[in-house]
DNA sequence: ATAGACCTTAAAGTATACTTGAAGTCAAGT
DNA sequence: ACTTGACTTCAAGTATACTTTAAGGTCTAT
């Protein structure tokens, strides 16, 4: 099965005018072309714009996922590198979801705080109150904004 | 306890030139200057500062977290506004951890597949796979790469 | 063969969030 | 008083990743 750009832009949920911008930019160099000079997308062309899409995610540059997209190019000689480029980015995921964790925790945190501030009619009701008033769950977040990071 | 900007940028982790941005932005109206025109920032405003990086890390841009600095300015009439606020970041931080997720299991899926084509010296050896010869948990991400998202 | 949808390239424009540089001022120690 | 480091503002520069526009070519159906 064949896909024009925009077929393929919508199967991969990514614009065409993005498709293009990532082919101009090295990161397609896969892509084949009709005797026009359209580009004619395949379905292992799909998975590897799932992989581009995943890298980028993951927090990868456009150059660095060009890097990655030569490497590829190269075939069997690359597989150390390209393993332990997806041993990083697994690696900074699981760190982007540790972070996230935190802000998580503080946004819960402050959720608490408004609730019961409107409860209260007030900021300042809920800002005195002792640790031991606020849920034990709340602690942790709310002795790192008040103590520093 | 006073701070100069450099000092707050210190204790905080943020340059000293994005936090004079993030004044010149409007993000810090309650920053108190000395008579020389010096920023002076106190033990609350480190904690405002913690709370706008927060919200920077939930995905809010420079303009939302502006928006959200006059809401807290306005005092205790926002509190409404403010709670709905923080359940919104609350939940849009769960979904990218559902997201990263996702991105987690193609990033695991892609390191066996490197470390299977490593021991098998080929790729395509790795490609040849049938369904069982994958580990359960690597099958489902398999399928979303093979099968289109 | 012609219409119309969709494609092509190149270049310029946009958005966001800072960062840097220049010229000058402030604060603290000796 | 003077030096030194850190501060001030304003304007311009940087980085990244697209998006848009313009002029024109391709493909498919009728």
């Amino acid at each position: 099965m064949l896909y024009t750009v925009g077929e393929m832009a919508r199967a991969v949920g990514i614009p065409a005018s993005t498709l293009r911008y990532y082919d101009q930019e090295g990161l397609l160099p896969f892509v084949e072309r009709s005797r026009g000079g359209m580009r004619m997308f395949t379905d292992k062309d799909r998975e590897a714009l799932t992989v581009i899409d995943c890298l980028k995610k993951s927090g990868l540059s456009i150059r660095e996922i060009r890097a990655f997209m030569a490497m590829a190019a190269e075939g069997d000689a690359s597989i150390e590198r390209r393993l332990a480029l997806f041993r990083a980015r697994r690696d900074a995921v699981r760190q982007q979801m540790a972070d996230l964790e935190r802000t998580l925790e503080l946004l819960e945190y402050k959720c608490w705080y408004y609730e019961t501030a409107r409860q209260a009619g007030s900021e300042e009701a809920v800002r005195r109150l002792s640790e031991e008033q606020v849920p034990p769950e709340r602690r942790a977040a709310r002795r790192r904004l008040s103590c520093g990071e």
